[in-house]
DNA sequence: TTTTATTTTTAGATTTGTCTAAAAATATAT
DNA sequence: ATATATTTTTAGACAAATCTAAAAATAAAA
């Protein structure tokens, strides 16, 4: 069983690498962590003993297979806390973060598998970002973006939305929005940013509010 | 901000005052956190400094008014969970001690009483014990009796049991005994101290290793 | 009331995760 | 290529929470 310390110093490692590249440095970690260098390093070692970093004096670390899984449960317990949060305890999603920090380390295969289904098996968290399945698997791999941050003539597919509420459903309907459905920007209008888009060979516009909530993937 | 360990010793200093009165010796709690005395003795020399806990040397302690909230808010935290657990994630009642042992050391005030509203603001947890409000009151504070203990025509609700085990369990399921289920006394054999009860509208007797189990709110 | 047993506390050690300060390795610049 | 700067590691220290073993206080028994 781990520590929350090492279960943090996991994910940090795994998050850095998607970000920067494969090997992450000592600094870099102690920076993400906000801990010193000499502490990462006694850190990485005690890890690297338990297999779940490679690591090499003085050229960062790698997470292992082994290491990369556990960072990516970790990621799915937090990422499902962070849906809980938002849609069943009307948290704004700019404030689920600290608390999911918390849950994340909560140590119960059932709680997490349970919560899972509770919320219907959500493919992607507040923000966009994707979650893990009960393997620690990805299979969306790429964060997703709300509409509104689309530029004009870029084009995409929805993954997602943020409001649970039936209205809303009711609303995508209406327009025959579902997952996978294409979405391409025609225009953006500054002034009261509303956004203007093709989708099933038909023109929209959308208000903020509604492009904040829906989810694309970039093609 | 306390620790998980200072927690814990507050939660037993109060569940262990309610269960053998005022002061709690040493040896006592040692048993109930199992760890050493001299352990108990070192953390409690602690809380105590931090005037959550009084104490004098060789004659056990009892928690000050600001320690006894900080305990009841924590235990309000654990029986929120465990209704969560058993309403929302399909636990069995007798699985989600371990699971809300963890849960409740999460430190955050709107998710506790979001998660409150979120469950209909229940009064009684999975097991009976009544849970307290946001200020750390117990205004159900009855102490339900166990069914042994009620008189011939006494009727009351199940409000908890006391045995964990999925054996009782399923022996309740099989009676079809949950909460609330109402039971009324209908004969006590004092020979084997068995008792003879009406539940949905049957009769059953009961052995005293099950009445004592099973713990009741007389109306 | 002594003696004996039990409980509780003290003293000192250990583990985990952190820190500071200094040394070693690596990277950058002249 | 050498000097300088930066990064990383080592060595030793510290706080928190625990432990063991021994001492002190209290309780129970003779």
């Amino acid at each position: 069983m781990l520590t929350q310390s090492e279960e943090n110093y996991l994910k940090a490692v795994y998050t850095l690498s998607e970000e920067f590249g494969e090997s992450v440095s000592t600094n870099l970690l102690a920076d993400k962590i906000e801990t010193k260098p000499s502490s990462v390093t006694d850190m990485i070692k005690k890890l690297s003993e338990k297999d779940l970093i490679s690591y090499q004096k003085y050229q960062g670390c790698t997470l292992t297979a082994e290491g990369k899984k556990k960072a990516l449960l970790i990621i799915r317990k937090h990422r499902l806390w962070e849906v809980f949060l938002v849609e069943k305890l009307k948290f704004g999603w700019e404030e689920v973060h600290e608390v999911a920090e918390q849950l994340e380390h909560i140590q119960s295969v059932k709680l997490t598998n349970q919560l899972d289904d509770f919320l219907d098996n959500p493919k992607i968290d507040p923000h966009g970002d994707p979650i893990p399945d009960r393997n620690g698997v990805l299979s969306v791999s790429k964060k997703s973006v709300s509409l509104s941050e689309l530029e004009i003539k870029e084009k995409g597919v929805v993954v997602g939305v943020e409001d649970g509420s039936l209205d809303f459903f009711n609303f995508l309907n209406r327009y025959e929005i579902g997952l996978g459905t294409e979405i391409s920007v025609i225009e953006k209008f500054s002034f009261d940013k509303s956004i203007l888009v093709e989708i099933n060979n038909k023109e929209v516009s959308f208000s903020s509010l509604v492009s904040n909530k829906i989810f694309i993937q970039i093609q």
